[in-house]
DNA sequence: GTAGGATCTAGAGTCGACTCTAGGTCAAGT
DNA sequence: ACTTGACCTAGAGTCGACTCTAGATCCTAC
């Protein structure tokens, strides 16, 4: 298991097992250049992986999971791989996501308030007895219990960005 | 503008304006059955659309945009076409919309938490003069001010969600 | 009556991120 | 020798949510 490089080697299934990727997915990471240094073979042909590459998929996985795409993600692991020099770009990058992850939490916290304040109101009305309000076949507004409570946020266009959610 | 049934006329295109939807969208929504009445039509075979869709295509967008697919917001636009009755089916499926939309934001706070920690780490790098430390070409754990800072949430697996962020 | 613009339908195409298949290799165990 | 299971490559398929195209129709204004 270890090669002398002084670092664990890995298997590709382990690997996916600890990262909870598809070993698929790790081979198309790969081609798709996310991997910061090129991946080693063993005498078979096999990939080799180490703990780096375990850790530098972690840090994918978060780029991904707060929705980066993975042109990004490449981009980035480029400059990494280009060595030091790149500070800033690398900076400018991260900055930029950030600011994207922080609207996206905003929008989604808006979209919440919304849904908390519908399930306040079905929950009223199903405590209060069950039959009486509430849109029949046309919805007319969804009962209302105070019109600008609708539509905070997310006006005309809801921010444009259904699925990036 | 209006037919006489006290709610002004629009068409697709005044929908698509003020909804931020576009007028394909709009026909694939009506084909997917995410319209709570059946569109209106003119006597030449125009679609006819009140304020009341609008509101409910607010709804819907917001749904959409906190991640709620669209055969859940068929099932319920269904509910809500069945009438009253039903009010704690409606109930359920909110509740666990809302459920998922608070993990999601609980997520993307992870995650930003530990981008936050990665531009504090080159903001350090850059001003403490260009020069001198991260990872070059094999990706060293990214410089390392502390190792237990490094996966909080996300843990093996990343929670499973690409994408769905 | 005719040009322009918005609308209609049915259906094909796109995009991102994987996932899966086919057909083959390799190493370990029996 | 042989089976098993993990691995390999190249490339095709999938899924969700639209978007776009083609060809026709329908009003308005000139």
């Amino acid at each position: 298991m270890d090669t002398g490089t002084g670092t664990t080697d890995l298997s590709i299934g382990q690997v996916a097992e600890r990262t909870g990727l598809s070993v698929h997915a790790l081979r198309f990471y790969e081609r798709e250049g996310i991997l910061a240094n090129p991946v080693r073979r063993d005498p078979g042909g096999r990939r080799v992986y180490g703990e780096d590459d375990v850790e530098w998929l972690t840090l994918c996985i978060i780029l991904r999971a707060s929705g980066m795409p993975l042109p990004a993600i490449r981009q980035y692991t480029e400059m990494v791989r280009r060595g030091d020099g790149n500070e800033e770009e690398r900076l400018a990058l991260l900055r930029l996501h950030r600011e994207r992850v922080t609207d996206q939490i905003g929008r989604l916290t808006r979209c919440l308030d919304l849904i908390n304040h519908k399930v306040g109101v079905y929950e009223d009305i199903i405590d209060r007895g069950a039959a009486g309000h509430e849109c029949v076949a046309p919805p007319a507004p969804e009962n209302r219990p105070a019109r600008e409570e609708r539509l905070r946020g997310n006006g005309p266009n809801g921010t444009g960005s259904p699925e990036q959610v």
